[in-house]
DNA sequence: AAATAAGACAACCGCTCTGCT
DNA sequence: CAGCAGAGCGGTTGTCTTATT
């Protein structure tokens, strides 16, 4: 048996609200409160259906909803909650006090999609979008190309695309040499781990997604700066979803990191995703790639980018005494442009001040499409950790 | 100044999922 | 377990404003 339909449509007005109607709505749950919006018009004299009813007032009639144009802050956080959580406009929302899923999706649509695909940027995966430019093919039947070792394909490809100096080489060694392996053996067991670490995606722009990009995400640095502060591993041979994942306390031990990863010894595969350390992270910048423009996710009160300095990195009394998963990471969040040097999602009742650096002190639209460009080195936040931890921890700490 | 196109935003539609009874 | 209400989502349409011709 079907549903039976939440309203009668005959007789009901549609289109744009009237004044009136929206006085009589927000008068009727003023006095009543809202709730039962199937019965609620009928109740309130208006000749809409409920959904209609509820429809306008979470999305325009709140006393709680902010009008306006987002600001540049606010379009950041939407961007980078995007990155992590998709398309989830409410969970969006959420961290958006004031604003509606509605609103930021429209905004989403229409101001930053479009921003983003101008910036040669995939809006799905805010990744640069090689899938357009599969410069693989080209390359593949050059001479040239199979003499290069993989890491000079790799660069050689990301100084076309601008890249050079944002990709750790090491890094497009292993991504490479997956590419390689997956064309001499497509159902090649490696490749479908690093596929499982990668999340599956129903949209079909993303499973369309050159495999570059998505076996280069898993490599995102994780940094654990200190002993005794919490760890967190997952599972890179299983998709690595929150459930997967497990927190220790225990001091933190050099992990397997960068330099296991380059193992081209694939049966040697690292099975955890841990920490970016020190030394890793030291490599990282070292081979070129700024930490500016990252986004450190661990703490618990905002989002906050990495300054470049070490102190910009996770204090273990941020951390929500080390109880909660928290980790840092170069994940694909990109920094907009900002205007003002001014601390993203700044906190002035957080404590996290070592970390509030700032986005991209340069501010020219070239700089903050470099930044963009930078996210090729994405990190699906998503199925690392668990989003509502993180959301939750935030709220605890806002 | 009028017509048209483009952009932005509000609202709707159809569907799925979840929680409650 | 079925039915219902509500929430949420992607996609789309309608309306209004602004820019362009």
């Amino acid at each position: 048996m079907g549903r039976a339909p939440c309203c009668d449509k005959n007789g009901l007005k549609k289109g744009p609200w009237t004044p009136e109607e929206d006085q009589k709505l927000i008068d009727y749950i003023q006095k009543h409160g809202y709730g039962n919006w199937r019965t609620l018009p009928k109740n309130a004299g208006l000749q809409r259906c409920g959904k209609s009813c509820r429809l306008r007032w979470t999305n325009y009639l709140r006393p709680d909803i902010k009008r306006g144009r987002f600001s540049f802050e606010e379009e950041e956080t939407i961007i980078q909650l995007h990155s992590i959580l998709g398309n989830k406009w409410s969970a969006i929302a959420a961290r958006l006090p004031g604003r509606t899923d509605n609103e930021i999706k429209n905004y989403w649509n229409t101001h930053i999609r479009k921003r983003l695909l101008r910036m040669g940027i995939d809006p799905v995966t805010h990744s640069p979008r090689l899938d357009l430019l599969d410069l693989s093919s080209m390359f593949s039947n050059s001479p040239f190309y199979n003499n290069c070792s993989p890491s000079s394909q790799m660069n050689n490809m990301s100084r076309l695309l601008g890249l050079q100096p944002l990709v750790n080489p090491e890094l497009l060694k292993l991504a490479t040499s997956l590419m390689s392996t997956q064309r001499q053996n497509p159902n090649s067991s490696l490749i479908q781990d690093f596929q499982n670490c990668v999340p599956s995606n129903k949209d079909p722009i993303q499973n369309n997604f050159n495999p570059i990009v998505q076996t280069t995400q898993i490599q995102a640095p994780i940094r654990n700066p200190t002993p005794n502060c919490t760890t967190m591993t997952t599972t890179a041979t299983t998709t690595a979803t929150a459930a997967d994942a497990t927190t220790s306390t225990s001091p933190c031990v050099p992990f397997f990191g960068e330099a296991h990863l380059m193992e081209h010894n694939y049966e040697q595969y690292p099975t955890n995703i841990s920490n970016f350390g020190d030394q890793n992270l030291d490599q990282w910048q070292g081979n070129g790639l700024s930490t500016e423009g990252l986004v450190n996710i661990d703490q618990p009160t905002s989002f906050s980018y990495y300054g470049g300095s070490d102190q910009a990195f996770m204090d273990p009394s941020l951390s929500d005494n080390g109880q909660q998963g928290f980790m840092n990471y170069a994940p694909p969040i990109m920094s907009t442009r900002s205007s003002s040097p001014t601390p993203l999602n700044s906190n002035s009742n957080s404590n996290s001040t070592s970390t509030s650096t700032y986005v991209n002190n340069g501010g020219t639209e070239d700089e903050w499409e470099s930044y963009c460009a930078s996210d090729v080195i994405k990190f699906e936040m998503a199925d690392i950790i668990d989003v509502n931890h993180f959301m939750l921890a935030q709220s605890n700490c806002s």
